[in-house]
Formats: C-alpha cells, structure tokens, sequence
DNA sequence: TAGGCCATCTGGTCCT
DNA sequence: AGGACCAGATGGCCTA
C-alpha cells in the first residue's frame, strides 16, 4: 500500500489516483543470484542485472547495443567504467539517494515549467499546457515581444532593416549598447519603456 | 482502446 | 569521488 501519501511528494496533479511508483530498485534483502555473476552480452555492466530482472524489463540487455548517445559509451568506443564495486547494500544506498536527488531535479525543471506557463498568455487558460507546448508559446511569444519592441525602439535599427527581419539577438546587442554607452541608469529608462509599452498593450 | 503526456527509475557520461 | 545531467524504459492516468 505504498501511495503518495506515504512518500509524500509523488503523486499530484491531475488527481492520478495512486500511481504505483516503481519498486525502488532492489531489496538488498531479495537479491537474485543470478545478478552477480555473469552478465549476458557483455562482461561488464556492473551487475545492474538484479533491478533489470526484478522490475520485469530487459533494460540492462537492451541498453547494452543500441545506445546512441549518453549512456553510449559503447558507441563512442568507450567501455562502460565499472565503478568500484561495493557491497550491494552501499549501492543500494547511493542507488536511492541518486533517485531522490533526480527526483528533486525534476521537481525543479517542473517549477520552472510552471512559472513558464504563467509567464505566457494562451487562449485555453482552464487546460494545463503540456511542456512541448509550453516551450513552442514560449518561443512564439519571445519572437513577438522581439518584433514588437524593436518596432519601437526604431533607433536600434539601421536604416532600412524592418523589425520583421530582426531577431533577439540584436535587442541584445541593442541593450548592451546602452549599457556600455550610457550605464545602468539608462538602462533602467530602457527597461521602463519597455515595461509600459506592455502595459499599454494588455490594455488595448 | 490507442495514443499522448507524465513521473519515476536507472545507468552512463560529464563536470567540479 | 560524487553530484548533475541526460536519455531510454516503463507503467499509470486521461482523453478522443
């Protein structure tokens, strides 16, 4: 009966009801002896097999071939680095703390998710948008602000050159240039305009 | 029911 | 050496 309440950070929202988190790797209790001794395909791999046999999946043997990248040391010619091999219940030890610091990584990049969606006006307000959209406004919205600010900051522009064919990186040029020529202080006028200007534009 | 989205686990690599 | 980062795998929930 291991649910969110018991953890305390899993579940949330969306009500999932209790999402039966994966069993937490290996009970060192519970070892197979199978694990230790020989791994299929390749020798190494230091004896990751008990959790790939316990949870059902092949990963370990999976993994082994077809990786491309990150774990691909393999194909980057690479042996996988056997780390030293400590007693299964170290391991075991660092194995959770590892989850739990990736668990509060995630949590992390979540949080910035969130405030990201808070940050961009979208249509559908009542329904949560997912990452991938979450990123495409984003960057629809930044281009829009771009385009919208260096239309009026026309002294930004060469002569001749539209907004439309601008891009972010020259309102950075743009804000640098004030920095270094006319200090913080401009900079911060700068900005002010910047803030009314989108002020003025909720409004209309 | 299939497909989308997500949280979590996991092990490899990179970085400090 | 240890933590951060990354991507594959897995399974649960939700919606069309």
């Amino acid at each position: 009966m291991c649910t969110e309440a018991e953890s305390g950070r899993r579940m949330k929202s969306k009500g999932k009801a209790s999402k039966s988190p994966r069993k937490p790797w290996t009970d060192p209790d519970h070892e197979p002896e199978t694990s230790e001794t020989s791994e299929p395909g390749s020798s190494e791999q230091e004896g990751s097999e008990a959790s790939v046999r316990i949870r059902g999946s092949w990963r370990g043997v999976l993994r082994g071939g077809d990786r491309e990248r990150g774990g691909g040391g393999a194909a980057r010619g690479h042996h996988r680095r056997r780390r030293s091999h400590n007693g299964g219940k170290e391991r075991n030890v660092r194995r959770l703390e590892s989850n739990e610091r990736e668990r509060q990584r995630m949590h992390k990049l979540n949080n910035a998710f969130q405030a990201l969606r808070e940050a961009i006006p979208h249509v559908r307000m009542d329904k949560k948008l997912s990452k991938i959209e979450t990123l495409t406004l984003a960057e629809n919205y930044i281009k829009s602000l771009t385009t919208i600010i260096l239309g009026m900051s026309s002294t930004c522009l060469p002569a001749g050159e539209t907004a439309t064919e601008t891009s972010a990186t020259r309102l950075l040029q743009c804000y640098q240039q004030h920095l270094e020529e006319d200090g913080e202080e401009s900079l911060s006028q700068f900005l002010n305009q910047i803030h009314s200007f989108s002020q003025g534009s909720e409004k209309s």
